[in-house]
DNA sequence: ACCTGGCGGTGGTAAATTGCAAGCACTATG
DNA sequence: CATAGTGCTTGCAATTTACCACCGCCAGGT
């Protein structure tokens, strides 16, 4: 993976499981998108999984290299803050049907589940308002940001959850 | 992958991806829901990106094992119907994002593509109606069949393209 | 100048996965 | 009896993945 190469066929979805067909690229993006992790440590230390430092260099390489992310760049020693491409903040359906389909087949913690649940909920309307909120916060875009944010309200489900149980 | 083992955390779409978060798993199963191919040369041979045969078989026996796929069971020698599960016919919405997402975003081919835009252009309304169908071929369920079949449409468009290109 | 802590990684190694080519046991057909 | 077709299985080399420890750089404090 990595650079743009010739994908094994013209199917879009085989084009797209190239891209993230493995066990961590899309698991980077989510903590990106949902968990608002900028930068290489705090993706690192707040993954649920528990990602490796190498694979998280990896992963983020291919990941910018493909046009997913971009990294600020700075001199060797100083932290990089990794931004989200207008690519990557399409994924956010996605990411819906997945977790859909993951709080409906797979056992789930009841915390994590939340999310998915909300998102479910509020259907393509919520999925297009967070995609404005990620293009303010990772493009720089012009809208008028509304409140509270769709991450927020995740959040604050979230919290709620870890809290009362 | 395979059977029920514990999954590395319990966020819903950690959970799916850790089902179909290989270069093949999603592959078969596009290809038994969008190709109707229920038989395991015909997988292996209509397969567009080239499937050996050891990983075809498997990945068959992975989601037979997880619960994606039931195997008619046969006398050795004798060939085997594979069939989806309910869960399986649920991810008819994942593929339509991961199709639209490919669509925009990856080089894809002419003709492969209309399948993705004509479920995009659908949208769940067609999604449910293509997700009734699979139930009546797959889990014999009794509901009015409509035609011509969303199959069939998918199809038409297909060989259309191939055809006058 | 020097230490300290945070920063984004790299290297070594072992395990798992992949891909290719053959072959196998069985059944149905002629 | 031979042939073709069924769903796989077996070796084996090559690649990829993953875990662990460790590294060099820079900023800030003293």
């Amino acid at each position: 993976m990595g650079e743009a190469y010739e994908p094994r066929s013209g199917c879009p979805i085989n084009a797209t499981i190239e891209m993230f067909g493995d066990r961590w690229s899309l698991l980077v993006l989510r903590d990106i998108i949902f968990g608002d992790r900028r930068y290489f440590r705090e993706l690192q230390a707040g993954s649920e999984e528990g990602i490796a430092s190498n694979i998280l260099a990896d992963r983020l390489k291919r990941l910018v290299e493909s046009g997913l992310l971009t990294r600020e760049d700075t001199r060797p020693g100083q932290r990089a803050r990794y931004s989200l491409t207008e690519p990557a903040i399409q994924l956010v359906p996605v990411f819906a049907q997945l977790g859909s389909w993951g709080l409906r087949h797979r056992p789930t913690s009841r915390a994590l589940r939340l999310r998915a649940e909300l998102l479910e909920q509020g259907g393509p309307a919520l999925w297009h308002e967070f995609m404005d909120e990620l293009r303010r916060e990772h493009l720089g875009s012009e809208s008028p940001a509304r409140s509270p944010s769709v991450r927020e309200r995740l959040n604050a489900a979230y919290l709620a959850a870890t809290n009362s149980s």
